[in-house]
DNA sequence: AAAATGACGGTGT
DNA sequence: TACACCGCCATTT
């Protein structure tokens, strides 16, 4: 897969993204088959050419904590995630609670096991 | 072509 | 809980 379709599939995986919940950078590079490149995720949408189509204010990072946002920084995102119903604890996403689940395909008819 | 950078993430203290 | 380090990898210098 050629890079400008890696950072295309990010996108798309974005747009996905329900309002109200939110990913982290780590999990939408799993989600797109490049589980160590979360650092890339994160310039991808540094370099998102559309705002309004991608709401990149909906990736937080893996401890819930908000980084960078091009379009009024990081008191902007807050607002957007709060306004959206994303639920804080201080200053970071309750990542227990507002986390995207991304929808199991093979586990339909599974009985996801929380713990043994 | 080689080195530096960054909207990350995991580990150690 | 918070901060410092280090590994990661597409992009930029």
């Amino acid at each position: 897969m050629s890079s400008s379709e890696f950072r295309h599939l990010i996108y798309q995986l974005v747009r996905q993204i329900p309002a109200g919940q939110v990913a982290t950078y780590g999990q939408l590079a799993v989600l797109s088959g490049h589980p160590h490149s979360a650092r890339v995720v994160g310039y991808y949408l540094k370099t998102n050419p559309d705002i309004p189509a991608t709401p990149c204010h909906r990736v937080v990072a893996a401890d819930g904590s908000l980084t960078g946002y091009v379009a009024g920084g990081v008191d902007v995102k807050k607002q957007l995630l709060l306004s959206e119903g994303v639920v804080f604890q201080g200053n970071k996403v309750n990542l227990k609670i507002s986390r995207w689940q991304t929808p199991p395909k093979s586990s339909i008819f599974n009985h996801a096991p929380e713990k043994s």
